[in-house]
DNA sequence: TACATTATGTACCGGTCATTATGGAAATCA
DNA sequence: TGATTTCCATAATGACCGGTACATAATGTA
């Protein structure tokens, strides 16, 4: 039995709404990571009980994987539509300010979720790590594939060194989520866009 | 009472190298951050109990910062030489280089400690962070000082937006540390500085 | 030899973790 | 109404967490 938009369920129905429940449970693992997101943390803002949670979204784990396709299609969508631009130098830019703008949204929490959760905790998280880190591979492909194509069309110099390119700008934009979950201002956000802005080889 | 090298120790003497077991605790916590490393992980890999670590070390957090010490010590040592650079440039050369030398190391975790406890955990390593994050800042103020100086010796233009380069360039080494410990291969690390230090604004 | 001091190994502490069994209340269907 | 289904709440499970009593063993000094 699957989870349908409009359910014809027989018994007594959910008191509570998944989607909603789904976005709050998105803020802590965003905020605390994987690990440091406690089954109390998560029912305390999901605003229903462990049971329930269970009931509704299986595990922990799954409810990380709901919650990490709901940050990849809400949050992340930036990305997908940044390849559309029409050069290379105009995908690093809608990259990078879109990366900017999201840190500087004040009401969601700062640092990427994907980088909160690549790096390395306990044996338990293993797999969610691999999950993680597969997801940013094909991100970084689809940059890739964007730039062999930007090389083809004659946009980018027929010598650059696409891989290092996209490693390049990768860096910069985990840099970037790094240092604003770190606490650095909005100010100095903006500075190190400008200057990498500035530093693009391609016109 | 402090620990000096020859110890004129009235009791029972210590059956460990604290240095040696320090190193092997150093290696636990940066493959698997402060969290994620239990007591039992330290005390097998360092070969001691329990209560040699905490009479030893104190607690798990003193022995994390004592760690700590030891990793900016002898494995980030490379960054204070690279201050001394004649130029601008020569500094992030040193630094994007010596950040891929530290990778390429193969008998050394990958990633960079510093970067793997940065990040949001649970509760408990608050102070962890903050104390990572302080060290973090450190580093970058001093890389904004030297920028300065750059910038006053005409070696940096006059226009340069130093808070902007240092962060960009924090942001690189940064995004190398977090690729590397990804798993990202050898190759495109240096194909990631090589992109990196072509771009550099100054000669 | 006797004592003070320090390190050692064993075994344990209370607390928290994710997960689930239990039981009663509530909402749908026939 | 009665049957069914799913809800919520409580609390228990076993495992692991960081941190410690405790008694014992090994050194110094006297």
């Amino acid at each position: 039995m699957e989870i349908t938009a409009c359910h014809a369920a027989k018994g007594r129905p959910r008191e509570f709404d998944t989607d909603s429940a789904l976005t709050a449970a998105l803020r802590v693992f965003w905020t605390k990571g994987y690990e440091g997101a406690s089954l109390s943390d998560l029912t305390e803002a999901m605003g229903i009980t462990r049971p329930s949670l269970y009931a509704a979204f299986g595990n922990k784990e799954a409810l990380f994987r709901k919650t990490l396709d709901l940050y990849q299609r809400e949050k992340l969508d930036y990305m997908g539509k940044a390849l559309d631009a029409p050069t290379a130098r105009g995908v690093a830019e809608r990259l990078l300010t879109g990366a900017l703008e999201m840190q500087m949204s004040s009401c969601d929490p700062k640092g990427c979720m994907g980088v909160i959760n690549s790096v390395a905790c306990g044996t338990e998280a293993e797999s969610i790590r691999a999950e993680v880190l597969k997801r940013g591979a094909t991100v970084k492909q689809g940059l890739i594939d964007r730039f062999e194509r930007a090389k083809t069309e004659g946009d980018l110099p027929a010598d650059t060194d696409v891989i290092g390119l996209t490693a390049y700008l990768t860096a910069l934009l985990q840099g970037i989520a790094l240092q604003a979950g770190g606490g650095t201002s909005c100010a100095d956000l903006k500075a190190l866009i400008d200057t990498s802005l500035s530093c693009w080889p391609s016109k």
